[in-house]
RNA sequence: GCGCCCGUAGCUCAGCCGGAUAGAGCAACGGAUUUCUAAUCCGUAGGUCGGGUGUUCGAGUCACCCCGGGCGCGCCA
């Protein structure tokens, strides 16, 4: 199905081959509703390119434009920019259309791409915190929406379950651990023994000399180590499921660093063979001489001492995405600290002839309310877990006050929903590359651009629908008259326009934006027309006008990973 | 020192490739409810877009310089 917007542009660039003009300029939504609802500024490119009076451009493209059937007589306007109000039985058919279609207008992308997409990536021994909301949000909503556009995506949680930080666990296991407190709550214990291990480490030399020997013998295989470490990543991965089930999360694999192990070797070897890398003061080193930025920042791929790091692991993961999975694009999900690093390894990459679209999506950080990092009281990171369980809890207190009729079970199920949807929609809804101060009032919110607010849009449209006592009518017309049917219909006809845009520069917080104008547009409508008070046809017409905003709304927020509840 | 990111209403934030008089929400103020969930809607008020120079028909948007904040820069990840 086409969009307005695809519409418009092809006859308009019909009407511009017609009087003899190339394409130029672009043809989008009006920045304005007093310019009607689509505007093109190509007569102002055309002006310039020609050295022509805008104006009497557009007059002449105008000459040879047929939009009859879609719009009112499009108007010059301004310096000679081009508006285009759609007409009313236009966008009937148009909403019927979307109404008729599953996909509810979206079209598939042109060329699917096979898309790894990489975030999350927890840590083992470490419990999951507000530093990975982002990245776990922010990924699996792009997961959802590039999959929904047809591309094939492989979720990868690329786990930190290897690296230095084991020597200390290690040691603390068979010098610190408490039986009981592991069996009570496990990753506490292994988080208790890291950190008491790690300000034993500071000031003890002969502490941080065991823990060094324990790397050792895990990275030489010994039996008695490999099985601490295999058992703490179980406990770990025990946690990060918890709340990946919390957070209605999956992954297709989840290759960790420790994956990485065995090809790490053959990494080091190629670049050395390729002489892309080289030795350099004992450690092996790329340099990129010829890029300004980069000349006097090498990246290390083997440690003086022999030892790889996380360089390696990631030249490693690369090949392996792009060699074994056959990835066409890779994205990390990963925060913006590591600019420098992926720019290294992406250079790399391609020195080394991959030819794969690496992407670093990167996003800023979460603040508390002093505007620093987000940190509890005794200066901590907040666990997740703790979290998103106090987001549902405040959640179902809200729920509970203002509609104390439900039951127990209702309680919990729509507390998770709007808690977790709240917490995730405070994310996506703003621009991933600006620190937000993270505020439950804020994100908790049923006034303005909360997921608690979209989601009450939804509940309303499904309160109609059980009073009714009545599905979706089967109408495929709709009969638009009051100025918010109007309004309402051509929003629900820019989904489609929508949507595809959040990959540009993977901006979930345009659909969320979108999302936020649709519920408002949906209120207004709700306000100005009763549904089933009123008369035939208006009714059937209204009725399907609520079926497709709430199929909408309820599509709209699962590509973003949140989830409708029928009542609240 | 070098590099990256950010700076828009009192507060929290939109504003994609430069486009018309810079938009929301919160807070403030004024209205609407015998309801299809007022958990809402309608309205008012609020801005030298950090500062400057430049590029051009046109700059919040692009370039350069400065100010302020954050982050990163050879053996952590």
């Amino acid at each position: 199905m086409e969009t307005f917007q695809s519409l418009l542009a092809k006859k308009f660039s019909q009407a511009l081959a017609k009087a003899g003009l190339p394409n130029a300029g672009e043809l989008t939504p009006a920045t304005d509703s007093r310019f009607g609802d689509y505007q093109t500024n190509a007569a102002l490119v055309l002006g310039k390119q020609r050295g022509e009076n805008p104006r009497d451009l557009a007059e002449k493209i105008l000459a040879q434009l047929d939009v009859g059937d879609l719009c009112e007589p499009p108007v010059v306007a301004g310096a000679g920019f081009i508006n285009f109000t759609l007409r009313a039985d236009a966008v009937e058919r148009k909403a019927g259309e979307v109404l008729r279609d599953e996909r509810l207008g979206v079209a598939q992308a042109k060329s699917t791409r096979r898309i790894v997409i990489d975030f999350g990536s927890p840590n083992v021994a470490k419990p999951m915190h507000v530093g990975h909301i982002r990245s776990t949000v922010l990924g699996d909503a792009l997961a959802r929406i590039a999959q929904f556009l047809g591309h094939e995506v492989i979720r990868d949680n690329h786990i930190g379950d290897w690296g230095t930080q084991f020597g200390m666990v290690i040691y603390g296991w068979k010098n610190l651990l408490d039986r009981q407190a592991l069996q009570r709550n496990p990753l506490a214990e292994i988080v208790r023994i890291y950190k008491e291990t790690n300000q034993r480490a500071a000031t003890d030399p002969q502490v941080r000399e065991a823990c060094r020997q324990e790397l050792v013998k895990l990275q030489a295989g010994d039996k008695e180590n490999t099985d601490i470490w295999n058992e703490c990543v179980a406990f770990s991965m025990q946690d990060f499921d918890h709340v990946y089930k919390l957070l209605d999360v999956h992954y297709d694999i989840q290759c960790g660093e420790s994956f990485y192990n065995d090809r790490l070797p053959g990494v080091v070897e190629r670049l050395l063979k390729s002489g892309t890398a080289e030795i350099s003061e004992g450690a092996v080193c790329v340099f990129f001489r010829d890029i300004p930025e980069l000349a006097d920042k090498p990246c290390i791929i083997r440690k003086r001492d022999g030892g790889f790091n996380y360089a390696t692991t990631d030249l490693a993961t690369v090949d392996y995405r792009i060699n074994d999975l056959r990835a066409d694009a890779i994205w990390y999900v990963v925060g913006a600290p590591q600019i420098l690093h992926f720019r290294q390894i992406f250079e790399i990459a391609r020195r080394e002839g991959y030819t794969a679209d690496l992407r670093h999506i990167t996003f800023g950080s979460i603040l508390g309310e002093d505007r620093k990092l987000m940190k509890t009281r005794s200066g901590e990171n907040v666990p997740l877990r703790d979290l998103l369980d106090e987001a549902c809890r405040r959640a179902r207190n809200i729920i509970e006050e203002k509609n104390p009729d439900l039951g127990e079970d209702d309680r919990i199920d729509i507390a998770e929903k709007i808690g977790i949807g709240a917490v995730k929609y405070f994310d996506l809804s703003q621009y991933r590359m600006t620190d937000y101060v993270f505020s439950w009032e804020k994100m908790l919110s049923l006034q303005g651009n909360t997921a608690p607010y979209l989601q009450n849009a939804y509940v309303r449209i499904r309160s109609i629908f059980r009073k009714a006592g009545e599905s979706a009518s089967k109408i495929d017309r709709l009969a638009l008259d009051d100025p918010a049917e109007i309004n309402l219909a051509k929003r629900l006809c820019q989904f489609a326009e929508i949507v595809p845009q959040v990959l540009n520069n993977f901006r979930p917080n345009i659909l969320a934006n979108y999302l936020f104008e649709l519920a408002n547009s949906f209120h207004t409508f709700y306000e100005a027309c009763p549904v089933l008070k009123s008369e035939e046809p208006a009714r059937s017409s209204r009725l399907a006008l609520c079926d497709l905003s709430g199929r909408v709304l309820e599509r709209g927020l699962d590509l973003l990973g949140i989830k409708v509840p029928e009542k609240m």
